[in-house]
RNA sequence: UGGGGCGUCGCCAAGCGGCAAGGCACUGGGUUUUGAUCUCAGCAUUCGAAGGUUCGAAUCCUUCCGCCCCAGCCA
């Protein structure tokens, strides 16, 4: 491997727009996020933003976003301000204003009147039933439409009455003249507009009839100049009818699409329809809980965008429809946070130490450094008496297995603070450990025992007496299974039903106390948290653990 | 099944006739007041299968096998 560069991962689309600059055939690369606000975006979104924006920004192009409203039926303005914002935080800035496809609507009529008076376009009668069997099957074509003679004056009368509400939904559509004997079957005369007697949240009361993809998707593009039109596989059919409409039509200009493989995570669903399903069903607490892959989820959860980003620009596009595996995400969460987060120590699941040679009222103002490379400065930890170590910190029995833990009469070095050696241990009835009794080593601030002792582990700890509680979500996946939409049984039966567990009455160090909304934390030997962005105030403290620190020894 | 797309390490993925990059994961060593980070090393005689062409094939040719997508008045 190169030491000046990694290899970074190929993209074939960009390899073509390169060429396309390079043999002048586009004088700027014009490409479009172009999201359907039907749902919140997710991870699989995230990657196709970096792709877009990505490749405009590099190349010295731009993008733009596009709102494909073509179904008020589905659609929503909660969706479209929840899309901008989350297409923003990514770290993205769309060309001019945000576009909708509904904003192009009179012209697309104007290009329906085009093809009905170039004998292309007819309105056709028949109910979806029979239009299904008319449509015929892969092995056997379909029969052409008993209203696909109708003469041009009638489509023309005909179609006028569907636009202005004199037919019921369902009733007819406009469909294109193609080929009923087409083995695409996006060929066998597609519709291009269907009845839709709803207000649209753009356009209001103005449409009855609304455009199908098909019919407005390539024709956005051309409006906007878009060079290269980037979308997923499942589209790679519908192509030959996108340049049917780009070629039949008096378009401004002539936009390509290329296709490349949606990604998916392993143990998660990206699928604004599955994921509406945990929504609506309760499963989760919202688009933004933070067990989603959604952006808001992740957000939430204290994935910072670069992370994503980096993790996105970690996979190549190309035309394989694979399963990533969620460690890769991973990897990048950890990768941006261990470089950027501040450190704190928070502790999770108390177990109070009791010093016995340290004086009741005495404090000291420890510091320590908030990072251990970014010069992020220090912070102040006040060390007490009585303080509080993790449970799983302290074992009663010593053995090799847990030299790195607190056993009786073994000395543990309390992260950033002294050594101290524990000397007896208390419990309660049932049985469990409710206190260390233990002894500082004197003068062990920054330096080892002088007796050479030395302690063979670290542990982290907070002051009892001047240590803030606060509440800690911890999550684990959403599902179970690698695969929870593959098979045959519902994916809802794979939800992890333990992916959220609420930890009450942890320790933070005081500063902790006072993060701001989404800062986020390394809470040593533990993970990485993030001041939940609405729960937490410096009064009650909410923290949502990210992802864990890598951990590679067997727990007991 | 007709059409479209894809099959290279557990996962992602280079390679495009000259003798298998890289990342994640994993394994082992070193450093460490985070069992983290960092660091060093290991990790496909083999490219879905079988034939063929060639001095030489993951790369070319045949056939076969497997997986995904379309058959909504969804996008």
């Amino acid at each position: 491997m190169s030491n000046t560069e990694k290899a970074k991962p190929v993209n074939f689309i960009r390899a073509i727009a390169e060429q396309d600059l390079a043999e002048g055939r586009v004088a700027k690369i014009i490409t479009r996020f172009p999201p359907e606000p039907n749902g919140y975006l997710h991870i699989g979104h995230a990657k196709s933003i970096c792709v877009n924006f990505g490749m405009a920004e590099e190349m010295g192009g731009e993008c733009n976003l596009r709102f494909d409203d073509t179904n008020p039926s589905k659609e929503e303005q909660e969706y479209v301000d929840a899309i901008k914002e989350d297409v923003q935080w990514l770290g993205f800035q769309w060309a001019g204003d945000v576009r909708y496809a509904s904003s192009y609507f009179d012209t697309f009529y104007e290009w329906a009147l085009h093809l009905i008076k170039a004998g292309k376009a007819y309105v056709c009668h028949l109910s979806p039933e029979q239009a299904k069997e008319y449509r015929g099957w892969a092995t056997e074509p379909g029969k052409p439409s008993p209203y696909r003679e109708r003469s041009v004056d009638e489509n023309l009368a005909l179609f006028e009455q569907m636009r202005a509400g004199e037919f019921a939904e369902g009733e007819c559509v406009l469909r294109a003249n193609i080929d009923m004997s087409s083995p695409n079957m996006n060929m066998r005369d597609p519709i291009l507009y269907r009845i839709r007697k709803q207000s649209h949240h753009q356009t209001g009361d103005k449409w009855c009839i609304y455009p199908s993809y098909d019919f407005a998707h390539g024709q956005e593009d051309a409006i906007e100049g878009v060079t290269h039109s980037i979308c997923t596989l499942e589209f790679a059919d519908h192509r030959p009818l996108y340049e049917w409409f780009i070629e039949n039509l008096p378009v401004p200009s002539k936009p390509r699409q290329y296709e490349f493989g949606r990604l998916n995570i392993n143990y998660t669903v990206t699928s604004k329809r599955k994921l509406k399903q945990l929504v609506d069903e309760g499963i989760v607490q919202g688009w933004n809980d933070p067990r989603m892959p959604t952006v808001a989820g992740m957000r939430r959860r204290g994935y910072s965008p670069a992370a994503i980003r980096n993790f996105c620009d970690s996979l190549a596009v190309a035309k394989t429809d694979g399963v990533v595996d969620m460690a890769q995400l991973e990897f990048f969460i950890r990768d941006d946070l261990n470089k950027t987060a501040p450190r704190g120590m928070a502790v999770l699941k108390p177990l109070k130490v009791v010093i016995s040679n340290y004086p009741e009222d005495q404090v000291e103002m420890l510091t320590a450094p908030k990072h251990p490379d970014l010069d992020l400065g220090e912070r102040l930890l006040p060390f007490t008496r009585e303080i509080y170590i993790d449970q799983d910190d302290f074992k009663e029995e010593y053995s090799k297995k847990f030299k790195k833990k607190l056993t009786p009469g073994k000395r543990i070095r309390l992260r950033n603070a002294y050594v101290i050696e524990a000397d007896s241990y208390d419990k309660n009835e049932a049985g469990e450990v409710v206190q260390i009794n233990a002894s500082l080593i004197p003068d062990t601030l920054g330096k080892n025992p002088a007796d050479e002792i030395n302690p063979k582990g670290v542990v982290h700890w907070v002051s009892a007496s001047h240590g803030k509680q606060a509440t800690i979500r911890l999550y684990d996946r959403l599902f179970t299974v690698p695969t929870p939409d593959k098979g045959e049984e519902d994916f809802l039966s794979h939800v992890n039903p333990n992916s959220l567990t609420i930890v009450e009455g942890c320790w933070i160090e005081p500063d902790l106390a006072n993060a701001a909304n989404e800062q986020g934390f390394q809470f040593e030997r533990e993970g990485y948290f993030v001041a939940d962005r609405y729960d937490h105030s410096p009064e009650q403290p909410v923290f949502n653990m990210t992802i864990g620190l890598r951990d590679t020894w067997s727990n007991d």
